[in-house]
RNA sequence: CGCGGGGUAGAGCAGCUCGGUAGCUCGUCGGGCUCAUAACCCGGAGGUCGUAGGUUCAAAUCCUGCCCCCGCAACCA
């Protein structure tokens, strides 16, 4: 069936809960099938988890889990997250399921028969606590950065895929078909992988006696399938396999990954379905991440943005918006909230939300909130239809080429000429004038114009998409399109009956206020739950700092806290950030302390100077020098600055 | 060291493929309108396009050198 339209999001590692990248990759799918059903295709996408490996096995006795009940848990997560998010038309593929096991198995046969797979040897630096190999590059003076212990060259029997002998086909592939792997950065960085040659055939096994939590290899029983062909394969499984009828009418389709596995999906995948004697897919969209504070989201940084947070704070719709055209697809962007409130307040409260308020109050006025029917237009109706009829053109041809914020740049140009229309037009006017024939045009090519935007909407924002065209009379739901084919829109004016009944008034995107300052007591009443409940997602505005609970004295004398000066200050071998400081604390003696400084200060410029620090932290390794207290720093506009007494005082003194 | 991306108005970005008027949103200043969500509409101010060269009638755009930032990458104790 030519009419099909299938993408995948990557299938999730679900070592860890979703975050705002897990979210964003699958809205995104969710608005691409959107849009392919706006063009009368039947579209869905799949969506997953990738349940196998080391890690899974590690998270799980970490958490006191069996990896089974571990992954079913994660899973659930993901699976109860998508439908509060708006997302639907979706399949959920796990890698755990049987029917994705068997096909794994099978298709491996079939390479295995067609020659692909070799049984080879592998040697490295393994290190048993971390149960993993290092490269020589990874290792730290030839210790495990983990665990400083030196690991032992082991050499493992392993399977091997011929990738190999794909790669100068791949490369072929990638050059001479441009628009294969978008936007053209990543196929540029594609292609420099390939050219780099430090490209090998692919292990794709691991012995049992290391790893049992995996798909057992159809050849031999005592190793398990190592990831690629486990988690790539989802794309296919999740249709049913190579002979299935969901196949040959969806595939080949689309993938959409984050730039973080960009390899396996340019390199690894093209080799495998050349192997399996599969269709190549037709493009892989490449997408940047979401960086928080000009840095990545990280556990460790405490700084991921939870999307059910910003929904419940926001509005699904609001939220989505914001992401789609903040992000120009492909590059990084920065998540934060002081800017997504002025955008959903510019654009969403502005520009539409006050164009669908003023019209239809006016109409309810003027015609008693009935659809009046047009008469002869003039040179400025017929500009404006124009205008919205190629800016919808713009719309859907941008959006689905994966260029989200400039196709909602191109369609937010016609609702501002919208509501310069309303200006110049001036219904108002007309109605004081009595000059009703004129009027009902002015309002009708509103009405009809304003219609067409709100179908556009749905892709991004399908439920406000559907309560607009509800205003509006029409009938809408969030799961079917409004309009059969939006094509059909895009080449006519209308679409929209006269003397149907449409709402009175709208107010679907209120503007956000934004307090300037929180009356104290608002403030003081606010407990440290809620301070909990914005610490994971609030942004970096001063005014808006968690406060932590009150602590009591006693406690805070627990902290030895002692002015101390530097007596040497050198860049840490292994560590680009950091310095590592040797500082006179007096009776106390001389302690090395480590600080991420050397962003800020040059080392020289440290020698001499006194510091306040905290003495009794637990003594830690970092990059495998110890640092026996912090340095109290200061921190503003992400910059760091020392904390110094204000008079010389004498090393060792107390700080209280 | 390497590979990749980036440096354009106070902030955030587009434009660069294919050289020819420096563009968008926010902010800011002034004006208009009164239908609307203190919104909308018009106008102004504000930019050596990182830097030094080169090619060209013409360079943000093409070429070369340099500086700075970020990612790949388990480092701000």
């Amino acid at each position: 069936m030519e009419n099909a339209f299938y993408i995948t999001t990557p299938i999730y590692y679900v070592n860890a809960k979703p975050h705002l990248g897990h979210a964003y990759s699958t809205m995104v799918a969710d608005s691409l099938v959107r849009l392919h059903q706006l063009m009368g295709e039947t579209a869905f996408f799949v969506t997953g988890s990738d349940e196998h490996g080391d890690k899974i096995v590690q998270a799980a006795a970490k958490n006191q889990q069996p990896p089974q009940e571990f992954v079913d848990g994660i899973s659930q997560c993901f699976q109860d997250l998508w439908p509060k998010l708006g997302i639907q038309n979706y399949r959920f593929a796990r890698t755990t399921s049987p029917t994705h096991q068997k096909l794994v198995q099978d298709l491996l046969q079939k390479v295995y028969d067609a020659g692909d797979i070799y049984f080879g040897e592998f040697s490295g630096h393994y290190c048993y606590g971390c149960e993993r190999f290092y490269t020589d590059k990874e290792l730290e003076n030839g210790l495990c950065p983990q665990h400083l212990t030196k690991p032992e060259l082991i050499t493992e029997r392993n399977y091997f895929f011929k990738m190999s002998k794909y790669l100068p086909w791949i490369k072929e592939y990638i050059t001479e078909h441009h628009d294969f792997i978008r936007p053209e950065r990543y196929r540029s960085e594609a292609l420099g992988m390939l050219e780099a040659g430090a490209l090998d055939d692919l292990c794709i096994s691991r012995p049992k006696s290391r790893l049992t939590w995996g798909i057992e290899l159809p050849f031999d029983r005592n190793y398990v399938c190592y990831v690629w062909f486990d988690a790539l394969l989802t794309y296919i499984s999740a249709l049913g396999g190579p002979e299935a009828q969901d196949f040959q009418r969806y595939w080949p389709g689309e993938h959409l990954v984050a730039k973080d596995i960009l390899k396996p999906h340019a390199v690894f995948w093209p080799a495998m379905l050349k192997s399996m004697g599969l269709p190549l897919y037709k493009h892989l969209n490449v997408h940047g991440y979401w960086l928080v504070r000009d840095t990545k989201m990280s556990k460790s940084l405490g700084n991921i943005v939870d999307p059910l947070a910003m929904k419940e704070q926001f509005g699904n719709d609001a939220f989505r918006y914001y992401l789609f055209r903040e992000m120009h697809f492909g590059s990084d962007a920065s998540f934060n909230q002081e800017a997504m409130i002025k955008r959903i307040n510019a654009d969403l409260a502005n520009d539409l939300g006050n164009l669908f308020s003023r019209v239809l109050a006016m109409n309810a006025k003027y015609f008693a909130a009935t659809v009046p029917s047009p008469n002869a237009k003039l040179p400025q109706d017929t500009q404006i239809i124009d205008l919205g009829l190629s800016a919808l053109d713009n719309f859907v041809q941008l959006f689905r080429h994966i260029k989200f914020a400039e196709a909602l740049e191109a369609l937010w140009q016609f609702v501002r000429a919208l509501n310069k229309y309303v200006d110049s037009e001036a219904p108002w006017e007309l109605y004081k004038q009595k000059e009703l024939e004129r009027l009902s045009t002015v309002m009708y090519v509103l009405l009809a114009c304003m219609r067409k935007v709100a179908i556009c909407l749905w892709p991004v924002m399908p439920h406000a998409s559907c309560t607009l065209l509800q205003q509006l009379g029409q009938t809408a739901s969030t799961n079917t399109p409004p309009v059969p084919d939006i094509r059909a829109e895009i080449s006519c004016f209308g679409g929209l009956q006269a003397g149907i009944q449409i709402a009175k008034q709208s107010n679907l995107f209120p503007r956000i206020e934004v307090a300037k300052k929180e009356p104290r007591e608002a403030k003081v009443a606010k407990d440290t739950k809620e301070a909990k409940d914005t610490k994971d997602t609030k942004d970096t505005k001063d005014t808006k700092e968690a406060t932590l609970p009150n602590i009591d004295i006693e406690t805070f004398k627990t902290a030895d806290l002692r002015v101390g000066t530097i007596i040497e200050a050198s860049k840490h071998p292994n560590a680009d950030k950091i310095l590592v400081l040797q500082i006179d604390f007096g009776p106390l003696g001389q302690k090395q302390i480590l600080s991420g400084l050397a962003n800020y200060y040059a080392p020289d410029a440290l020698v001499g100077r006194q510091v306040c620090a905290i003495l009794n932290l637990k003594p830690r390794k970092i990059r495998g020098l110890m640092s026996n207290g912090m340095v109290l720093t200061a921190e503003s506009n992400n910059k760091v600055c020392l904390l110094m007494p204000e008079k010389p005082s004498s090393n060792g003194a107390h700080i209280a």
